[in-house]
DNA sequence: ATTCTAACA
DNA sequence: TGTTAGGA
């Protein structure tokens, strides 16, 4: 069992999924003329191989691609598909720290119990008030405020 | 075979 | 955005 596992790490490892731009156009349907336009707009990025001059896609990038095009079919400019994909790519970032993470720091905010659920952008924390019965509610906190109030939990 | 940039019948 | 030229 243990060398099954060793045997295939390998195909687990999504910093092995790379893609060029042929294969990222045919996957996400997203021509080859309008990834290099998006990349010009600064819309997503490509990283170069070494010594190569061809584009080379993460697995992150094609989510973001896939994300894009799915805006895009339903109607959204270019700028605002991208925005879309952009905000639910922040969102899951938070989704995903709040599950991994998010229960290990406690606060007390306004006499409720509040759980940090990680940095929100570059100068605020996301917290959110969980009173003993009734809706939960969520404040934006300076990061550095957050710090003082939060509790982290012993292992 | 595939990708690159630049340019447009 | 598609497509094509001309080079790597």
């Amino acid at each position: 069992m243990a060398q099954f596992s060793d045997e295939m790490r390998h195909v687990f490892d999504v910093h092995r999924l790379v893609f060029r731009i042929g294969e990222l156009a045919s996957m996400t349907q997203v021509s080859a003329r309008q990834l290099r336009y998006w990349e010009k707009k600064q819309l997503i990025k490509s990283r170069e191989r070494e010594g190569e001059q061809a584009r080379v896609y993460t697995f992150g990038t094609f989510v973001q691609v896939s994300m894009i095009k799915y805006y895009l079919d339903n109607g959204y400019t270019l700028t605002a598909a991208a925005a879309k994909a952009q905000e639910r790519d922040s969102r899951a970032k938070l989704l995903r720290r709040f599950i991994f993470k998010g229960l290990r720091g406690f606060a007390e905010m306004d006499g409720q119990v509040a759980i940090n659920m990680g940095a929100f952008d570059d100068q605020q924390t996301l917290m959110a008030l969980v009173p003993e019965e009734g809706t939960v509610t969520y404040r934006l906190v300076p990061n550095a405020e957050a710090r003082r109030l939060t509790q982290d939990l012993p292992d």
